[in-house]
DNA sequence: CCCCCTCAGTGACATTGTCACTGAAGCCCT
DNA sequence: AGGGCTTCAGTGACAATGTCACTGAGGGGG
């Protein structure tokens, strides 16, 4: 994927845009590179441009009031940035930042192409469309975890997401935290007790998954 | 306000529109009244349109797997539900659902019309994406606050927001922890907290506010 | 007036969050 | 190689919140 008339077939909500519709996009869009660990956006700092991201994850995070931070979301390949620009553009005053977890290549359109794509095309508006209400599903969801769902269940789901590549995940306990929006020394417990039960093994900066059943039961619904 | 040809400009943000925009919507719009404790969409049951709240207010709530309840927010008269709308079309497995908290008069406009209008109308679609950047934004204070703001402070924020029609709410523990997502002893025990303090008195089935100042500093950022 | 249902209060206990520490592991720097 | 730093993780005491299993107090309808 390097070559910019052809990134948009990696997103499945935009293949079916009609030839203009899709020339306009690609000839106003910039391919943009990212490093890892670069804030692509934050509180001051909103960026100009709609995003597609072609290659790599960003992570959305909030820093409250109370100095506590969590982690609100991710945005990941063959997903676009636009409702957390549109938020960021809309009220200046919020706290969410994002985060590049690795190296990041995007696609950028300006507003006011953005603007003419909504208004000239259906798939697109659907493609919008459906980005907002995934979005806005996704936090329904997420209240609902913080507020009811039992840590160690939370903490398994965790476990689960980040291994993705591999059953070592290198984090920290404090890392953890900031996933689920709890302190350390909760995870330090919860981390223990699951190697208790030998479910994982921790070193400094690793989690080793060991059984992946007995923590995917968990996150799914025992107990 | 009950003509059909003046509602629009109830809302703000469509005021805006030009004359043609004007007359589709009003013409298209279908002005509807639904009684108090309706249930306007839930689970299996998503509206055909698009609402815009003439009077009264929609509570929209979630019922968790594990069978607690959290109020999600509000839509007030001047707002519409195109965002709540647009995820159940979306997503049909999600929970929440929309009760009527007093008798609701909206302007209902088909799914077909709203496109058209979304198409067709800068300033619509800037209602429509502030309107959803506003409530995204409104979700990310909320994750936050359930997360990590003291029960104290939610529950005096709550009785500050619930007692804008006069210093007696008519509500039952039952329901404030609703609210705010925790369990009726709870809140029986902070109330009791606040009692004590000579902040409010209880009755059955109502809280009354004695010392607004105090409730509200401690909403605010005190402790 | 009694029955029944809703509403609120209570105490014991489990879970989670907070605080103030301690010590271990790696890194950089001579 | 050894000595300081910084980061990371572990610990115990305690506070806040959630859960459970009750009790009893209104209040409305027969």
């Amino acid at each position: 994927m390097n070559q910019n008339d052809t990134w948009i077939e990696r997103f499945p909500g935009l293949s079916r845009l009609d030839l203009p519709t899709k020339q306009l996009l690609t000839t106003r869009a910039t391919i943009i590179d990212v490093p890892k660990d670069a804030t692509l956006f934050g509180p001051g700092n909103s960026p100009e441009n709609m995003l597609f991201l072609l290659d790599g994850t960003v992570r959305v995070q909030q820093v409250s009031e109370t100095g506590h931070e969590i982690v609100l979301y991710r945005i990941e390949a063959g997903q676009s940035c636009v409702l957390t620009t549109a938020c960021l553009l809309a009220y200046d005053d919020y706290s969410a930042e994002g985060i590049c977890e690795s190296a990041v290549r995007a696609a950028a359109v300006p507003r006011s192409v953005f603007d003419d794509l909504v208004a000239s095309s259906k798939p697109f508006r659907d493609f919008v469309f459906a980005a907002f209400s995934r979005r806005i599903t996704d936090l329904f969801l997420m209240i609902d975890e913080v507020a009811f769902q039992r840590l160690d269940v939370r903490l398994a789901g965790a476990l689960m997401r980040l291994s993705a590549n591999g059953d070592k995940i290198s984090t920290t306990h404090q890392k953890l935290s900031v996933e689920l929006g709890t302190a350390r020394e909760v995870i330090s417990r919860q981390l223990q007790e699951f190697q208790r039960r030998g479910w994982i093994e921790t070193g400094r900066g690793s989690v080793t998954l060991l059984d992946r059943g007995a923590i995917g039961t968990l996150a799914g619904r025992e107990k």
